[in-house]
RNA sequence: GGUCGUUUAGCUCAGCUGGUUAGAGCGCUGCGUUCACAUCGCAGAGGUCAGUGGUUCGAGUCCACUAACGACCACCA
């Protein structure tokens, strides 16, 4: 059953066998787990990666992070759900597959058709969907692979027709007209989130629109103003005030406008010449006031970009074109009073970078304000808000809360409808004017399909439920199967970039789909930068390849390094030493195992995990008591998701208590093996969810199960009547195992012998030497001599014999007595602060009953350390 | 323009509700290494915690302001 381990750990000798003996375990997926039936629950949905591309190291953060939460639960009896599933995103695929056809053969889309060019994504879809699977399972990701979902695979569809329909019933979604953000080359609408701004330099026009309109106005885009119908002016501008309320008719460049001046408080008096040709049609602020003034609406710019019919001379020109001409014409009449070049910022689609065009245009939205019987007259919004202010979701770390409420607050009903053909189709048929919503057309003839696709956080917005089986798990309004057992689910991990795309959009869907959250906790990792703290990106060519760090330290080690030193919320940086530093860990920890394993009588193996081992000696308490403390920091730490900490406190145990003093220790003094299984197993039980494949190998070299599925530790923090500070005495042992190790290596036996006999022989023996390094020393030594007189350099080698010289830099009596009269001052000062502070009225007065109560806790302690250290100062 | 974040050793970062001498990894210096591990060991150097002011017996930690960098949101007609 015991195999010997290799000099150093081989991550790709290992890896793929261990993560096929998990997935064959069948234990990813909670309903084979040997569970009583009241088992709490622990699901995460595994944030779907968009299947554009192959996943970056932001991703196998994220893995890495989730992963770890799952298999901590699992480990600690949880019935525990991590579902994985990838994403369609729908323009973000389109495009890419578009460039690729387009570079391949010179095609577009149109001329491939739809169904064609759907089946091409189609292609490209099972492809990376496959490369991004691949990537995940190396990780070592514990994901239960029976639920896998693609946000648009048939059950996903049927779920977002259903919810269409429902959200249709209750009035949730409408088609209205509104400007939205147009992209004239993809042909598409944009979400305001996908809209980008690009600073570029502009020319701002100021002319008057004819030589007998009395006012001036500015633009950067001169060719809008043909469609203008109002000027708006500050209300408090004196300038202009006698004009509000009057209409104009008159000709602008050849064209007839009609133009009513109205006040509205947006307009700043300090932007140009303080007045603002409204542009309804063109501008979602003019837009607004147009409504809110029943201004005409006229379009003049078309979904190609182009000037449309109607504007004499300008109809058919681009919008450039167009401009240039209605300068030159303004400039001709004289009607141009001022041309600045000036910096603003360019709407820019965030896929092909082409400028947006405002235009209105027909679109389904979602009325995020529409109270809903159904949520007891809350709106969707109202719904979001208050689950996230009344603390029934909670965010990690705390600022994102705020955040989160800030947008919603101020969110505008949500465009649905895209221009695009993969995604998921919109159940709605037109004829003439009529519409009809359904996934079925109706009878009679001449219905047509609407042909655009949803937004694609309308489907993943549905995420946690339309993986876990609604709406056929949900019968009037309640929950069975999956959805029952594992919604609302327990923490969305995912990156704080999409905390209003997605996580607010995930919170409305629940909320109206089952009255209930989504999840309750929501924990966003920091996003991963390059080593000069760049985002990393495609463009910039300083993406790194998970697969390939992976094939050279091993998944652990990449893992490890991306839990440790970061911090929830905040970006942190890769490099590749970090990756080697944990590497050369993950290595110590096999040759901690090699070491403790190698030569080793069965019995001690398979000696039961829940039966405390005897500690004979100081050092074994004081390991053990390491041990559990270690675990301790780590449950806690863990619990408040804590990751760093956790795998700090576990590092500093196994490489700086564990190997460089136990293990020493147990080299000088046999007979430690029961002691030596007892923590590797509770060590790599507690360091598995972290770096699960070398935990894993080396369990399955002397074990028959899973350590996937071993149980977590639950020892008392400390064991009994062990020293009260276990650390402090141990640096006595620890002092003379290095004192033994040179007496060893010089071949002085009896000095050895004796020194050991100090550090392992019977406990009573050791804790005459209390207190500290030193003076424990000096005790101890002082005690074996039996003598008063201090120990001096003659003294010490009487005991010692030959091995003087291992201790006098141990025992320097002047470089001792500083210290503790240093020690001393501080404690002086110390209590002499907590002094006056409990004397002080108002500290006692204002200050709670337990704070008092713990400052003068702390000045008893002070005053009995103090007390100590002058006995011993003044022997 | 608004909101938020960051600033701690040469580098990358920890440091919870203020409390004894501010920590880690890497790097650096010196010494060592057949006997679990050179993907190693031991020892060491290196910090006025961005700046200024304040609260407090006590501030890396709390407050105010300033500076640099970064992110997000809004948007310039």
């Amino acid at each position: 059953m015991k195999n010997e381990l290799a000099k150093t750990y081989e991550p790709a000798l290992f890896e793929d066998d261990i993560y096929h003996l998990w997935e064959d375990s069948g234990f990813f997926n909670p309903d084979n787990l040997d569970l009583p039936a009241n088992a709490p629950s622990y699901t995460i949905v595994l944030p779907p990666p968009n299947i554009t591309a192959k996943l970056h190291l932001g991703h196998s953060a994220m893995l890495a992070i989730e992963d770890l939460m799952v298999r901590y639960r699992r480990q600690n009896s949880y019935r525990t759900l991590w579902l994985p599933g990838t994403d369609h995103a729908a323009i973000a695929t389109q495009n890419m597959v578009e460039k690729k056809i387009f570079s391949e053969t010179g095609k577009t889309r149109h001329d491939l058709g739809r169904e064609a060019f759907l089946e091409e994504v189609n292609k490209f879809v099972a492809e990376t969907q496959a490369t991004i699977l691949r990537q995940t399972r190396k990780m070592g990701a514990s994901l239960d692979w029976s639920r896998l979902a693609f946000t648009l695979d048939e059950p996903r569809q049927q779920a977002v027709q259903r919810m269409f329909l429902d959200m249709y019933k209750e009035g949730v979604i409408y088609r209205g007209e509104r400007i939205v953000n147009w992209c004239p080359r993809c042909h598409s609408t944009l979400a305001d989130d996908e809209v980008e701004y690009k600073e570029q330099k502009a020319f701002l026009y100021t002319f008057k629109y004819s030589p007998d309109f009395p006012i001036a106005i500015s633009t950067t885009r001169p060719e809008t103003k043909l469609g203008d119908t109002a000027v708006a002016v500050n209300p408090k501008d004196e300038r202009y005030r006698q004009y509000i309320g009057q209409e104009y008719q008159l000709d602008f460049c050849g064209q007839a406008l009609k133009i009513k001046i109205i006040a509205d408080y947006n307009v700043e008096m300090d932007f140009g010449t303080g007045a603002l040709g409204v542009t309804p049609a063109h501008s979602a602020v003019d837009w607004q006031m147009a409504e809110a003034q029943s201004l005409p609406k006229i379009k003049v710019i078309d979904e190609d970009g182009l000037i449309r019919e109607g504007f004499g001379k300008f109809s058919g020109l681009s919008a450039i074109d167009a401009r240039e001409k209605v300068v030159a014409s303004l400039r001709n009449q004289g009607l141009m009073i001022g041309e600045e070049e000036i910096v603003n910022n360019l709407s820019c689609c965030y896929r092909c970078d082409s400028p947006i065009e405002p235009l209105p245009s027909k679109q389904w939205f979602i009325a995020v304000d529409k109270p809903l019987s159904r949520l007891n007259g809350k709106s969707l919004k109202t719904a979001a808000i208050a689950a996230a202010s009344g603390g029934e979701i909670t965010f990690l770390p705390e600022r994102f809360n705020k955040r989160y409420l800030d947008w919603m607050e101020n969110l505008h009903d949500w465009c649905i409808s895209r221009q695009i053909w993969f995604g998921h189709s919109i159940p709605a048929w037109y004829r003439d004017e009529e519409i009809y919503v359904g996934e079925e057309a109706p009878n009679g003839e001449g219905w047509i399909k609407d042909g655009d696709t949803l937004d694609t956080w309308f489907s993943s917005g549905m995420w946690t439920f339309s993986t876990l089986g609604w709406p056929d798990n949900f019968k009037n309004g309640v929950k069975s199967g999956d959805l029952a057992r594992f919604h609302p689910t327990q923490v969305l991990e995912t990156g704080y970039e999409i905390l209003t795309l997605w996580v607010s959009r995930m919170v409305m869907m629940s909320f109206f789909a089952l009255g209930e959250k989504p999840f309750s906790q929501v924990y966003l990792h920091g996003t991963i930068l390059d080593k000069a703290g760049k985002k990393m990106s495609k463009s910039k060519g300083n993406g790194v390849d998970p697969l390939e760090v992976i094939a050279k330290y091993g998944a652990d080690a990449v893992r490890l390094s991306l839990l440790m030193g970061a911090t929830p919320g905040n970006d942190s940086r890769y490099s590749e030493e970090k990756i080697e530093a944990k590497r050369n860990f993950i290595n110590k920890l096999w040759n901690i195992s090699r070491f403790i394993l190698s030569d080793l009588d069965d019995r001690f193996l398979s000696a039961p995990l829940d039966v405390l081992p005897e500690a004979k000696t100081l050092a074994d308490s004081w390991i053990l008591n390491e041990l559990f403390s270690a675990r301790s920091i780590v449950d806690s730490a863990l619990s408040e998701s804590n990751f760093s900490i956790a795998a700090e406190a576990l590092y500093d145990f196994t490489w700086n208590k564990l190997a460089d003093w136990y293990l020493e220790a147990a080299k000088v003094e046999k007979g430690k093996e029961e002691i030596l299984v007892f923590v590797l197993k509770n060590l790599l039980i507690m360091w598995h969810p972290f770096i699960p494949y070398v935990t894993e190998a080396i369990w399955q070299s002397f074990n028959e199960g899973l350590l996937m599925v071993e149980q977590w530790p639950s020892w008392p923090e400390k064991i009994e009547g062990a020293a009260d500070e276990p650390g402090n005495d141990f640096k006595v042992v620890q002092e003379i195992i290095v004192a033994i190790r040179n007496a060893r290596s010089e071949n002085k036996v009896e000095p050895a012998r004796k020194l050991q006999a100090l550090a392992f022989g019977p406990k009573s023996e050791l804790l005459l030497a209390q207190a500290s390094l030193i003076k424990g020393l000096r005790t101890g030594i002082e005690s074996l001599l039996k003598t008063d007189a201090p120990p001096t350099e003659a003294a010490i080698k009487v005991v010692l014999g030959d091995t003087d010289i291992y201790l006098l830099g141990a025992v320097d009596p002047e470089k001792e007595k500083a210290r503790l009269q240093k020690e001393a001052e501080n404690l002086l000062g110390l209590i002499g602060s907590l002094k006056s502070r409990l004397e002080n009225q108002e500290f006692i007065g204002r200050a709670p009953a337990n704070i008092v109560q713990a400052e003068k806790d702390k000045l008893e302690r002070y005053e009995t350390e103090l007390a100590k250290i002058q006995a011993s100062l003044a022997s």
